[in-house]
Parts: structure tokens; C-alpha cells; sequence
DNA sequence: TCCATTTTATGACTTAAATCATGAAAAACT
DNA sequence: AGTTTTTCATGATTTAAGTCATAAAATGGA
């Protein structure tokens, strides 16, 4: 997203993550802005019974987290290092300086901000009124587009989890393994050694 | 949003649209910026069994369906009428001159993003994974907060139709109407002649 | 290399929400 | 005012996804 050169002439420090560290938790106060240098992100929330809904996975040279910082609520999920990740770090009025002074960042701003709004779009109604295979494929077929997922002779592998893809479904891990071995039978994907390719 | 003044300056041109109108269609290509000058629209989806899922609801002062214009995709929604409405209209290329020439617009546009997503974000995960009366008393607390509903005696009175809650949670007509008369009974809202109030 | 954990897989069963049916009350047209 | 449509309401039934149990394969640490 933004220049790490740019983020450091504003502050921005690094910080390294474990896998599983939690980066900021729902409800804490949003103070920073966020940057994946490396590594991999995941933005969750875990409802009343313990079950937990992905929000969004993040890669590298994206920004995670800002919403809240512009509109002064509390974080609304969690923010979880998936694998080790370093992350830059500057802080909110830092951040908004830094926008201030360079009008070209905002547009960018606006356009990742859109794009993760179409992304919750598709998905809501997704979630909220198809059935599961329909909601398995269109995150498929989503993540392809926007993900950096490799294309093999195969097809696209598909580099989630069947649990990751439930949490960001809102289906339980075994309606996901039954749903992609229907579409498989279907002729929508392919599985080989367990790995699924679209 | 942006002032009706400055939005005229730009080429803006008032339209009317009745009650049930179809402003664009999922599957358009946007071409326009749409703000509100009297009204109220919604955006909605209809799965493939004709189950309509709502969006998001608008009001007065309010803009809607950027997003895609900022990405170039399709409208991956339609924007209905859903009282007789007025709505100032200008040409993309006009919005992005006028974004680049008024800078403090941008961050009032990235600010308006914000809110949307953190609805999005908080209502994804109520849908995924919370029972039915959670999911109807987290919409009506957020749109308390959000929309302009009116404190009266007994309460906020909610200003949507159990169908329409129905359709922004995902959830049945019966399902809303058993989850409200239930929550009713533990004491967290209220039915005054058919109304609710919270 | 070995052991613990995670991931994928499948069958049996349970359950909560959807569906279906029906009707009264209220709202919106004509 | 009268008629149509929408909204709210409730009971009975169905069903699809969740839950539970169990296990093999793969992965990841120690």
C-alpha cells in the first residue's frame, strides 16, 4: 500500500510476530496504523459458543485495521499473526499527517477500502442466503481473483484450510469437506492428495 | 456528504425516482455518483431462489454505490427506491475532478467507507455464527446508533418492517417475529401495538 | 525420528430454522 | 368507503446443516 520509506520517514517502526500473536484484540482502542512487511494476517472474531469468523486474511504490503481509526470506534475483531510476520507500525496522528501531506495516498486509501467493502458485500449475501456449496465456491472464486493464488496444470490451488475456509464462511469444517466433495463430484474442482484446485 | 452547492458546480443533475424504481442494477457498470436529497433507498441482492437480502438502507444527505466506481467493477448490488425519492447525480469523471480539486473531501469519502465496513464486519459476524435473536438486537442497536430512529416515551422506536430486518440479518419473516415477541419477553425490547421499541 | 497436533474424512443423529398453511389486523390504493 | 396488499402472528412439519464420534493421513515440533 503505502512506500515503507515513506512510513519510516513518519516513524513507522517494525515489529516482529509470532505465529498465533495477537497483534491488537476486539474492543481495544485503535491507535496505529499497520502495514504487513511479511508474513500473513487474520482478522477474526469469536461468537458466544467459542466459534471463530475470519473477517479477512491479509499478505504482504497490505494494510489491516484501519476503519476504526478513522471513525474512532473500537476495534470491532482481533488481529492474529497466522505464521511469523513483521509488521510497520506508525502511529495514528502520525498516519493521518502523512495523508495530509500527500493527497495521492488517499485515493489508494479509498480504493482498498472499496475493495474490502465489495469483498463484505458478495460475501453477506453470500453467507446470509445461499447454500453452502454456492458459498464455498464463491470465496473460491474471490480469493483467485484478489489472492495471489498459484496456477498450476492442475488449476488454481487453493491455499486455505478446509477450517479456514468455514470461518470465513460461517459453514462447520465438515459441511466444507462435504460441500467440496460434491462440487468435485460436480466437476466445479478438482482435489488431488487432499489439496483443492479450481 | 458533499454539499448539494458544490455537487450543482460539478454538473449535478436531480432525478425522481418512485417508490420501487430500480436507481442501477447488479451486473451495471458504474458510471455515476448518487446522493441522496430526499428519500430512501436500499441495496439489495435476490439469490437464486429469489430470497432477497438487503444491503444496506440509506437515507437523506447519504451517498451510495461508490465503491464499484473506485475499483471499476459491476455493482454487485441493486439500488431501489424504497419511498419517492430525489437523488443529485454527477458523472464519474465530474466526482474524481472534484475529489482531486477539494482534498478534504477525501477523507470525509474515506470516513464514510469506515462506517460502512465496520457495519459490514460486525454484521458478517453476527450472521455467520449467532443465533437469530442475537443477530436481530445487534441490527437494531447498531441502527440505532447509525440511523436517525426517534427516542420517544417507550423508547427507540425501530423504523423497519420485520421483513426487512428478515432481509438485512438473513433470516425468515417467522424467524424475526418468533426472535422479537422472545425478546420481548426477556425484557429487551418492547411491542406497542405491533411497533418495537428498544 | 518420534510424538503431538492439525487436517481431512465419513457415518449416525439431533436440532434449530425454514417451510407451509392459515388468518387477523393494518396500511395503502382506487 | 371499500378493496387489495402488506404486515404481523401462530401452529405443524420438514430438512439441511450442525453436532458427535471416530479414525487415518499429514504436518510440525522437540
Amino acid at each position: 500500500m503505502i512506500a515503507v520509506s515513506l512510513l519510516e520517514e513518519y516513524g513507522g517502526i517494525i515489529k516482529n510476530y509470532k505465529s498465533g500473536d495477537f497483534i491488537f484484540e476486539e474492543g481495544n482502542r485503535p491507535l496505529h496504523y499497520y502495514q504487513i512487511i511479511s508474513g500473513e494476517v487474520k482478522m477474526n472474531n469469536y461468537n458466544d459458543e467459542g466459534k471463530e469468523f475470519i473477517q479477512g486474511i491479509f499478505y504482504k504490503n497490505q494494510c489491516f485495521g484501519e476503519p476504526p481509526l478513522f471513525i474512532d470506534q473500537m476495534y470491532p475483531a482481533n488481529a492474529v499473526a497466522v505464521i511469523d510476520s513483521e509488521i510497520i507500525i506508525i502511529t495514528k496522528d502520525k498516519f493521518l499527517d502523512l495523508l495530509k501531506n500527500n493527497s495521492e495516498i488517499s485515493l489508494k486509501i479509498i480504493k482498498n477500502l472499496s475493495q474490502r467493502l465489495y469483498y463484505k458485500s458478495v460475501m453477506a449475501a453470500e453467507i446470509s442466503s445461499q447454500d453452502p456449496e454456492h458459498r464455498v465456491l464463491r470465496l473460491i472464486d474471490y480469493s483467485i481473483e484478489q489472492l495471489n493464488f498459484k496456477k498450476e496444470e492442475a488449476g488454481f490451488l487453493i491455499n486455505f484450510t478446509r477450517q479456514q475456509i468455514g470461518d470465513l464462511t460461517g459453514l462447520r469444517v465438515e459441511t466444507v469437506i462435504r460441500a467440496i466433495k460434491s462440487l468435485e463430484k460436480k466437476g466445479d474442482l478438482k482435489i488431488i492428495n487432499r489439496k483443492v484446485y479450481r
